[in-house]
DNA sequence: CACTTTGTTCAGTACTTTTTGAACAATCTG
DNA sequence: CAGATTGTTCAAAAAGTACTGAACAAAGTG
């Protein structure tokens, strides 16, 4: 039922299993992306499960996550009912996808949280508001970098 | 036992937990950098203990794992002996420690992963070897660019 | 040296996340 | 439309991860 991957086929899951687990998306979605992004061709979800050896319904949502910030686009395939897909090849694509979907909320709530924070100053005794004044400034600081760094590093990857 | 936190300290606490997420750390690791950056004076580990309500256990392996990346740091006082800490508040000091303790080892193993995959090249039939080829030049790009932009993240957090 | 204080370790437990698989919905086909 | 094919959903199970607490080690104290 299940068909072997070839050396290289593991090889290269194997590198996108641990991205996947650097960025805390589930093994099955490095799984999944790997084996598309090295198929020359576009796989229905059945070969993706027979490939793998995981579930459907893993396969299923896995596809779906990876669909909502277009690391894998659906390709039509003319007279067949299945839907296919493939890997999206180009780096910033995904990454811009990936940032918009799981990063950027983050980072905005972060941004509203400090503002939050702010109020509670108001509440301390002049001794330890100093303290607390120099912190929450350095706090501020933090977030104003990471959302300049963010645009930069995006724009880093400009060709593809 | 165990002392209420401030809402000052929930807030800052709160924000803490949530990077730690986005970072795959554990919560407590969050808790305790948090209670510490926001803490006017050095803390032990029972104060974390107390403070936070969490095991002696958990906040042991906690700054442990904060010191191994120097986002935390031993601070001595005189006539204790017990350890006292303190946050480290210079945000480029504990990117730095974090990204050569548990980054760089990710890039560094990909990048034998990669050079490893070109050598199963070669027993590739001349068809498919030509789209694996451009795959692997792919992910060899990506490699090269994450290592690029990483000192450059880094020196971007210049001032502290 | 016996006792106290402090920090670490780790097996077991609690909790969280991911996967499975079966039921379902939707769509096609003859 | 009856039957077949394909994809989705979700409750339950499995797997993985973090936390606890008690036992231990190390070091200080009287």
């Amino acid at each position: 039922m299940s068909t072997p991957l070839s050396e290289m086929e593991k090889e290269v899951i194997d590198i996108f299993v641990r991205i996947a687990g650097v960025l805390s998306l589930p093994r099955s979605i490095g799984e999944l992306y790997g084996l598309l992004f090295i198929s020359p061709d576009p796989l229905c979800i059945d070969d993706c499960v027979r490939k793998l050896g995981i579930s459907k319904g893993s396969t299923s949502q896995g596809l779906k996550i990876l669909r909502s910030f277009a690391a894998v686009k659906p390709v039509y395939m003319p007279g067949d009912r299945r839907d296919f897909f493939t890997a999206e090849a180009e780096l910033r694509k995904i990454v811009g996808g990936f940032v918009s979907e799981q990063v950027r909320p983050h980072l905005d709530n972060g941004k509203e949280r400090v503002a939050r924070i702010q109020l509670l100053l108001a509440e301390e005794t002049p001794e330890r508001k100093e303290f607390f004044a120099e912190r929450i400034k350095r706090l501020e600081g933090w977030q104003k970098r990471a959302n300049a760094v963010l645009p930069f590093a995006l724009n880093f990857i400009k060709p593809d």
